[in-house]
DNA sequence: CGCGGCTTTGATGTTCATCAAGTAAAGTGG
DNA sequence: CCACTTTACTTGATGAACATCAAAGCCGCG
């Protein structure tokens, strides 16, 4: 996995995440970031590990995990492009408290934790940038969390197949990203009743199932579920 | 609701959270700093107000709460003495999404926001011990909330109660500073259902209540309900 | 006293997990 | 490429966990 060229002066993060540095300091940056591409699949931080690096999603797909016991894990969060993956205790810990896995192919840039650190401390207004950026990042998170927990079971996959849709791919045809599984890890429901609700939904003309592709037909209908259900 | 005289150098807040700051800093912290007094049950905050400060509890108990509809409220999380009550998007947005009500009598300290910003930005040191504070709490709402997720019933109620005995009050016997039905608003579950398993946990010998009172008897049995459960 | 809120218990039905069994899809090694 | 294995998906049957409804006791407060 190499280095790539600084080319951050082009990046779109650029005016998110740098806007408070100067083209210097910038240039600066580069000398210690890391651009790396991870398939699908892959791991692109194991919980434990010692954190290095200031990480975030330059495009692609990523779920945050952490395991509850043997076979058996939860998923925190899913992060889209721009987003960052360090974030939970990166400033207060010093082992990642969760994994970050691929679930489609994504680009990730890193910068060492400890540059960022300095940075902070010596730039006011690229720390308060990255107050800023964390502060939303947890608000969500959080939000998110108390969102799925007031519902029951149809909710949460109503909720969840609209988030996928209007959040991520913006689109009422997507290809659900994650597995059932992955679902049932996240809403803190089994497999079987994610399946068991993805059905109901298709059998009542709500969405339409072909392995992986969902498209959503009655929008009203299943906004309406995610509102009472 | 006076302003109390200028007494940060004596705080024991100056450690934790004005460590970064000289005492001339810290003399001009004063100028706009706000200490208040809530009674158990007041508002210290309301969902929806702008944000202005940047409050954090000196001493007593605090509970976070949203609400999702009429007559239902989901509890956030139950801050105690020396955590920060205004986090949650307070840097990333213009009113609370929540609010905060005293459970038990509550010392607060409020700086004005606009003024903690601009000590973020001009010193550096100052920044990082904030993002640091910050990045503890969202990761203690974000943890606490994946624990309980993850529990049902019995193993839900076995976690808030030895969450207050150990992480609060220090203690096997403590008063309940919350009501029965606030602690269905906090684990999502219902009022009834948290009561039958107090009541069961009751029978089996494994806590003692009188009213408010808990005692934790079998605190073994206990610890193997919050892990099982 | 009497009202309203908090608490408690029981009865009932709904929601959900678990177990079981089978099908489809996807990877693996010859 | 095909047999083989594994993993993901699907459906049904059953029982456990939980919500809801109802009724009554308790307690503080006006």
């Amino acid at each position: 996995m190499p280095l790539s060229k600084c080319n951050c002066e082009g990046c779109e993060l650029k005016g998110l995440f740098f806007s408070e540095l100067t083209n210097d300091e910038i240039e600066a940056v580069c000398t210690w970031k890391d651009e790396r591409s991870y398939k699908k699949g892959e791991y692109i931080l194991r919980e434990g590990d010692p954190i290095k690096e200031f990480c975030y999603t330059k495009s692609g797909l990523v779920k945050l995990v952490r395991s509850v016991s043997d076979q058996e894990e939860q998923i925190i969060y899913f992060a889209s492009s721009l987003d960052f993956i360090s974030l939970l205790g990166i400033f207060s810990n010093d082992t990642y408290p969760y994994s970050v896995v691929a679930i489609e192919d994504t680009v990730v840039c890193s910068l060492r934790i400890s540059e960022v650190k300095t940075f902070i401390r010596t730039n006011g207004n690229f720390a308060f940038s990255v107050i800023q950026k964390l502060n939303r990042v947890s608000d969500n998170i959080i939000t998110t969390n108390l969102e799925i927990k007031r519902r029951r079971l149809p909710g949460r996959i109503a909720y969840i197949l609209l988030y996928f849709a209007n959040d991520i791919y913006k689109h009422t045809t997507f290809e659900l990203p994650v597995s059932r599984k992955e679902i049932a890890d996240f809403i803190g429901m089994t497999t079987e009743n994610v399946i068991r609700t993805l059905s109901e939904f298709r059998r009542d003309g709500i969405i339409k199932i072909s392995g992986k592709t969902i498209e959503i037909v009655d929008m009203d209908k299943l906004l309406k579920i995610k509102q009472f259900g």
